[in-house]
DNA sequence: TTAACTGCAAATCTTTTGCACAATC
DNA sequence: GATTGTGCAAAAGATTTGCAGTTAA
């Protein structure tokens, strides 16, 4: 993989926010600095930046995706009013605690996907 | 809410099935029964069928939503080979012994999003 | 120099919506 | 008869892609 400035500047933009942007935020900030930067761009340096590892995509069901630099053990919480994702230093086992653990927000519900492969796939593979 | 011929076969559908069928699916196999039927109305009353509880939409980033009629305690594993839905019988609980619990599945990655309400907006609504 | 990256615009895919007509109560 | 639901087509929103031109190695 070749350097590239516009990669560089989508990587810096999401490590230094802790707002999860979205593609389309992230390319208004950064045309401030670059532009003409355009929003496939964007996108595509987006896509590469999660598949290397160095952003995390975060997935809302009828929202725009977001994106999180944090790579650390955490999870997020969607606010159904304000729309923001914020973070939440909840540790996997203690998800049968939610209500508890983080008395301040109020966890309403949680949507889990797991990925992977089925059973019918997984025997494939071997 | 008014009876509905087509909201009813919708409903039947969906629990008939248990490969959690996308709104398309859904309105391609009721058009052999209903040949007018369209897929604006799937989705209107997949809609409606989802807030009344009768039926549970199942998002997968990247993917159109299915939906599924097991309204029983369980998850659901996206297979990223073939691209099939399948219901694991897993617990909350279990969440931490997944890649034990079921063994002839492969879960290589799961995607938790809490909804709710951010700790500024919790505040909000006392 | 050449392969990867970009900008731009058009295309794609999923889902919603406006409107005139039909069905339900 | 009033109102809700439907079909159709167009619109909307998010994301991808084709292509010609640009840039990094």
């Amino acid at each position: 993989m070749r350097y590239s400035h516009q990669r560089e500047l989508i990587l810096k933009e999401v490590l230094s926010r802790t707002d999860h942007p979205t593609a389309e935020q992230i390319c208004t900030s950064l045309r401030e600095v670059c532009p003409r930067l355009s929003l496939g761009t964007v996108y595509r340096d987006l896509n590469t930046l999660v598949e290397i590892g160095k952003v995390r995509r975060v997935s809302i069901p009828g929202e725009a995706d977001r994106f999180d630099g944090e790579l650390g053990v955490h999870q997020n919480l969607f606010c159904r009013k304000c729309r923001k994702v914020v973070s939440l230093p909840i540790q996997e086992d203690e998800l049968r605690a939610l209500a508890t653990s983080c008395p301040d927000v109020k966890v309403e519900n949680y949507f889990l996907t797991l990925f992977g492969l089925c059973s019918e796939c997984a025997k494939q593979e071997n």
